[in-house]
DNA sequence: CTGTATCCGTGTTGATACTG
DNA sequence: CAGTATCAACACGGATACAG
């Protein structure tokens, strides 16, 4: 069973796994190393490249990351490509079965946000912040809209599409949507989750809004954490 | 943000976190540490007590194991108790929090389970294997069947009730069920996962069967494992 | 039996510096 | 920009000794 490559000088398969038949245990084995699921988050919507990752996970190092990209593609979660010239970059893409990956990605983290010391002002890269869109959209509260909304958060941008109670997000032109949000991701967090007022973080030029505002006003109402656990009795 | 209690010594809080925003992330802090899966995933059927633990969690040593019980209960995810005398005994025990994240040690199992290298005969504990009951069952093949099924594992007993398709497994006495079957942990998913005929391992001795032989015969036929992935090309 | 505490060898992780 | 090399700190697992 070798789940990592073997390195140039031909040691070092992987010392460490479980050695249990339970899927679960082989889940770990695959991802459990730290850092893992949260590469897996960052390619939740499309190939990213090796400095992109790296933005996106503050607090990894370079040999780090290296070593984590070379065992999710031995363990097939992604693959490496080579863009088409000109611009014949490397990206990192996941597979099929890795894109599977993302309910897991949204459980753990609707679950861990009950814990009452969980802080949304820390920082957060723009997929997150995406992804969690994805995960506490209100359905009901989302079922009337069907509207457009556009993102430009650092280097990274998006589209979101809200229709049926779902949401659909992709990279792609803020323009093209209805209404536009600029700024830090963890602006954009502390208005939807932070319960901070937009206007406050407007006129501190933190956060753009652009088009339909009465819609992105709207929007933020959308997404709800689950509720917190009680704070133990004391 | 101290998430790990301190020790006596009063160091040691928890060097590595993310300090991330993101859920996901916090998850991670939370439950991310080799092993503490595994514990939860020990855990899903009941309290259990430290060499319970330890038997089902092969590989783990005692001080590692310590180390995460005191972490995952300072994480509120699992409280230690003492039993009622005469028994006295420590057990741990999921808190309700704790065992809200049952969909994330399913979901691990069911996506991993595709990977071609997964091996369905390695050891196993008598708590994975009453999991990826619940994880595997078909809804469809269960749809019709209203029985009760004893499982005596090693010192493990479950009773097994399927009923509208669905699957309630509790630690209970077997021959409360309509069929018993005994034997390792291993060899039942042999039958139910390996494709081992029953007839060949009862033969041997390795499984034996009690009461309505045919109602486990169509028991093992309610759980599919989700298509493995192609092997790559070459 | 149920842990807890400590030592030790090894492997993993991460910060820094560096190379193509 | 995309990684590699080196080194120091830490986590892990095994063994053992010990306490209730």
């Amino acid at each position: 069973m070798k789940l990592q490559k073997e390195t140039k000088t031909g040691q070092s398969e992987r010392k460490r796994w479980y050695d249990d038949a339970c899927g679960t245990a082989f889940a770990l084995d695959l991802i459990g190393e730290r850092w893992s699921i949260l590469i897996i988050r960052e390619l939740m919507f499309g190939p990213r490249r090796f400095g992109e990752l790296r933005a996106g996970l503050p607090g990894i190092s370079a040999n780090i990351l290296t070593q984590r990209l070379e065992g999710l593609e031995a363990n097939r979660i992604l693959v490496r490509r080579r863009l088409p010239p000109p611009a014949s970059a490397r990206v990192y893409e996941l597979t099929e079965w890795g894109y599977e990956s993302e309910p897991i990605v949204q459980m753990l983290g609707r679950w861990a946000t009950r814990h009452p010391e969980h802080d949304p002002t820390l920082p957060l890269s723009a997929a997150s912040i995406m992804m969690s869109f994805r995960t506490m959209i209100d359905a009901k509260r989302a079922g009337e809209m069907d509207a457009r909304l556009g993102f430009r958060l650092g280097e990274d941008a998006f589209v979101a599409h809200v229709h049926g109670g779902q949401i659909d997000i992709q990279r792609g032109d803020p323009a093209t949507a209805e209404a536009q949000v600029s700024g830090a991701a963890t602006m954009l967090a502390a208005v939807v989750y932070g319960g901070e007022a937009l206007a406050d973080l407007e006129a501190q030029g933190l956060l753009t809004v652009d088009g339909d505002r009465a819609l992105f006003e709207r929007f933020v109402t959308l997404f709800v954490l689950p509720p917190k656990l009680a704070e133990p009795a004391g």
